[in-house]
DNA sequence: CGAATGATCGGCT
DNA sequence: GCCGATCATTCGA
């Protein structure tokens, strides 16, 4: 089954699962990289309060999550981190997976100049914004078809799913403006991948 | 350690 | 004007 019939498909919560060990690659300014996807959340216009699209509201910005499956989210966030979503169901259903920590494969090295941080380890992608300037996103990738093969940014499954063993949810954090919503555990991640970010609610005692 | 803060922009009221 | 699907750094205990 193609990937843009998967996205088309099934349920935006399911995919944000499906979605996990996929592998996302760009290629820009003649630089490849690429991860694998450790960490996902959904958004699920119109009864999302955590969505942009909460209500089907359209906007100029919000008019992307509109867009067919497979076409890319990218948006500014405080001013200055760019975060990538995946855009999935039919046209004109808002629903999108936001990708918020990969594992490093391709180009390591061009990540890191990327990020221009002293600290390293983990903290080079772990975190919505931190991968998007890793892989060189930016809001110039907003509404591109992400199954083009022109496209500078794609996709792939994996061979296999992440067993759903292997999966942790949580809730979705940094909206807690969203009332309820917010308690939704509609943040998945990795079991036992130390590449994505902590859950905000679960103390390590060591 | 944790808490506070600055960075810095565009969409919305 | 205000504030967000954030992050790195500094400050204080």
């Amino acid at each position: 089954m193609s990937l843009r019939k998967v996205l088309l498909s099934e349920d935006v919560v399911s995919l944000a699962q499906i979605l996990l060990g996929a592998t996302i690659t760009t290629h820009l300014d003649g630089i490849t990289t690429s991860g694998i996807i450790t960490e996902t959340e959904a958004y699920k216009a119109p009864d999302d309060k955590g969505s942009h699209a909460y209500g089907n509201k359209r906007t100029k910005r919000t008019e992307t999550l509109f867009a067919e499956a497979g076409t890319s989210y990218v948006y500014l966030c405080y001013g200055i981190h760019h975060l990538f979503n995946i855009v999935t169901g039919p046209k004109d259903v808002a629903h999108a997976v936001l990708i918020r920590a990969i594992e490093p494969s391709q180009g390591k090295d061009q990540m890191w100049v990327r990020r221009a941080i002293k600290s390293k380890g983990y903290n080079l992608t772990n975190g919505p914004g931190k991968l998007s300037k890793a892989l060189g996103i930016n809001k110039s990738h907003n509404a591109i078809d992400l199954l083009s093969i022109r496209s500078p940014i794609s996709i792939s499954l994996p061979k296999q799913h992440i067993p759903h063993k292997e999966i942790i949810a949580s809730p979705r954090v940094g909206i807690a403006y969203a009332a309820e919503c917010a308690h939704w555990p509609w943040r998945f991640r990795i079991k036992d991948n130390s590449w994505t970010s902590l859950p905000h609610d679960v103390k390590y005692d060591n």
